[in-house]
DNA sequence: CGGGGAATTGATTGAAATCAAGATAGGTGG
DNA sequence: CCACCTATCTTGATTTCAATCAATTCCCCG
């Protein structure tokens, strides 16, 4: 099924009867404070499973970041279909684990690390997705300049990261300012040092 | 197996042969910066396994938090099991789906709560997860005063909220002066209007 | 009854949030 | 094709919450 740009399609706490698998585009995911204050999980893309992490109901809200294709399956025919191939169970398990990992890096991130080394980590941690599709659990990054396309407004950054528009774009200036990264336009963004910026991603730089 | 307080038994970053099944005892789950700045993901209890977030290697260490049981499986012993048990496979994703929600609480903790919701966040889970073992999926929590043994220290509470462990005693100390809580020695806490307390949790107090 | 690590409390600093203008740029219609 | 308009982003000034620095104080244990 097709998603148009900006349109929700999981909303946190209803209830949960599908899965997601993401064919095309990009997807955030998120959650919301009574008063509107929003911390954003995740960005899935092409071939990652929405739905993990629900049990009854859903504990996020999915919303399309530009046009987004994808396949729906009922709680109750993924059932049928793993008992058909417990590999796909195995799958599950799998990549509910590799969630897992990377759940623990932001929590360290949002918990523990500066303005900075956040957002030294969302850049690596983005062209590394870029250009890996799937090995996207080790950090291998290019020596020299990578092209990065953030494809998603400041406001989503920031709710990733737990800072404000504010502070995000004050550190994409230092940064510019530093010769570690040059923008073009406001997506299209040249890390120009990968490896410094690991660096300062880790909290040695 | 036995192991003894404070004993680390997994090491964060060396290969994953085994998953652990906590049989008694409580264990901290933490991930470290290279600096020495540490970041509790979460504390394991009876029944809870450890291990699943783990690819090739652990991607966070474990400490015995007090003296603690647990019994370890291999990973192929898993294996073998699920292939003749598939309802294993089950538990085991039911288990990471779970893992997950509240990883999403945490990130939405660390990334947007202010001190004061943290802590009461805590306290409020704790409290949870004393009561009903099982069912701290929802927080029910009864109307009178509740007893809550931390038992752990503040330096693990900050790690675990994101704090420092100054923020976390001047915390308590407000909640104190609130007539929200009252304190007996260091680790037995009494919450006197745990209403309240959820609220603030959720930033409406 | 001390001794010592943990916790509290106080004073100060500092990093990021908030408040407040401007600057850019992307899209629309003339 | 260009100019305007509105969103979004950037930049600047100030405030604030939590971190840091620095003493005590409190317990727990021998």
């Amino acid at each position: 099924m097709h998603i148009p740009s900006g349109r929700a399609f999981i909303e946190e706490g209803t209830p949960a009867h599908d899965f997601y698998v993401l064919t095309d585009g990009r997807v955030k995911l998120f959650n919301l404070l009574p008063d509107g204050r929003r911390q954003i999980a995740g960005f899935a893309r092409r071939g990652d499973f929405l739905g993990l992490a629900a049990a009854k109901n859903y504990a996020f809200s999915a919303e399309a970041l530009g046009d987004v294709m994808l396949c729906r399956f009922s709680h109750s025919s993924i059932e049928r279909l793993t008992e058909r191939f417990p590999r796909l169970q195995q799958r599950l398990r799998d990549e509910a684990s590799r969630e897992l990992i990377q759940m623990q890096r932001r929590l360290v991130l949002l918990g523990r690390k500066t303005a900075r080394e956040r957002l030294a980590t969302f850049l690596v941690e983005q062209s590394c997705s870029m250009l890996c599709r799937k090995g996207r659990d080790q950090l291998t990054v290019p020596d020299g300049p990578v092209l990065v396309n953030l494809a998603m407004p400041r406001t989503d950054i920031a709710d990733y990261l737990g800072l404000t528009i504010e502070t995000v774009s004050r550190t994409f200036g230092l940064f510019k300012k530093e010769r570690l990264i040059t923008v073009r336009g406001i997506t299209g963004i040249t890390l120009l040092e990968p490896y410094r910026l690991v660096d300062i991603a880790e909290g040695l730089g």
